[in-house]
DNA sequence: GTGGTCTAGACCACA
DNA sequence: GTGGTCTAGACCACA
């Protein structure tokens, strides 16, 4: 679980970040819970633990978990992690189809794209 | 023209490579016609030489240009231009698409975005 | 009652320090009274006992409180709580405005945010 | 000039943020100019460059920098730091003295500390 | 040279 | 044990 590529050029922490998003928007994790805590899941992940730390505070930046000194990080109430994603996929794709039809790309092309997607898996 | 985004996260040179295929796509540079040379762009775009330099490498390596030694950079014929840009674009949008899919986005709402895009200008 | 920020960058310990001194200074508990044990309060609290021990122990060593071998912890007479309290938050506040006027706060904002602090509540 | 203090229980970075905000908003660094890199503030203050890594990487994240990848780092237009310092320490004064209502102090010795603090210096 | 990421590992306060 | 900070130092892409 959790997978992460560590040839990619995004870097690994937003690989987490990501990640975990999606896990609580899922629901795989769910509010109050406890994650791994920051030396357990760098291990298991074969990463260091600066860079799960890092992870972890840009989550908390964003409210969707919350660390307390000594005890742990804890998934946020008010699940705001499925949002948050959506938003970044939203502006994402609306990003790449600009780009395709500036290219020339026809609205049934990029269609095309989509209806591909959603048939496979 | 050839507006760059110098904060952007995606490197300059790329942004000058897809600007340039664009443009040459687009037929605002045709087959044969000159560029400027490595410095003069340079100047004009406030950005270092290395960076234009390495754009038109790669531009050459696609064979959208070609260079002559002394005499400068030149638009290649049979323009391949496009379709290497439609190609990148196309992976852009299912790379995106299917990002929205992992995330719970329904194709309806992906296809909203799309109508959406088509529709401004 | 006794209600902690278990988020707050201020640990806990602390946060019981002030809140019992706090209410000793104001008499909700007052000279020869017993407290809870470490244990019945740190259940109480929903916190580690050796946090609550770590603020007896400071209480302790301010003559707030006593500890007696076996039988428990009391409040102190000749109550010092309300004079350390009033000394540490004085020169807290003196902290704060010293920052205020070199961020260019004048007095008279400052003396503003005094005045709304005293006129709440 | 950027005195820091090692000892201190605030961290080498956060000082770092309150110092150079004060002096943008201040206007010893005005817009558009560009800050010492990482590494060159790093050696000159003594502290590892992860460390002024951290703290450039949030000035920028409150808009008050921004970062250039290869090129350098340099301070935003509409300078913001000085409304986000005022912010951040109106709100401490504001805790400081509610704290200092809460304790017993009057209304007249927190004006008296405030008097005292703007007559020094 | 410049920012950005990452590893390896230490130390601290707190729980 | 747990998060948080920090050092020392490496490597990368980019300018």
């Amino acid at each position: 679980m959790l997978q992460l590529d560590l040839q990619s050029r995004t870097p690994i922490y937003e690989q987490l970040i990501t990640k975990m998003s999606e896990m609580i928007s899922l629901g795989v994790l769910s509010s109050g819970e406890q994650l791994p805590s920051v030396r357990a899941l760098a291990r298991d992940l074969g990463v260091n633990p600066n860079t799960v730390q890092k992870a972890y505070q840009e989550l908390e930046r964003n409210g969707i978990i919350y660390s307390v000194s000594g005890k742990g990080s804890f998934i946020a109430s008010g699940n705001s992690a499925n949002e948050i994603l959506k938003k970044q996929t939203v502006s994402k794709i609306t990003e790449a189809v600009t780009e395709g039809k500036r290219t020339g790309l026809t609205k049934p092309q990029v269609i095309g794209v989509v209806e591909l997607v959603y048939k496979e898996g």
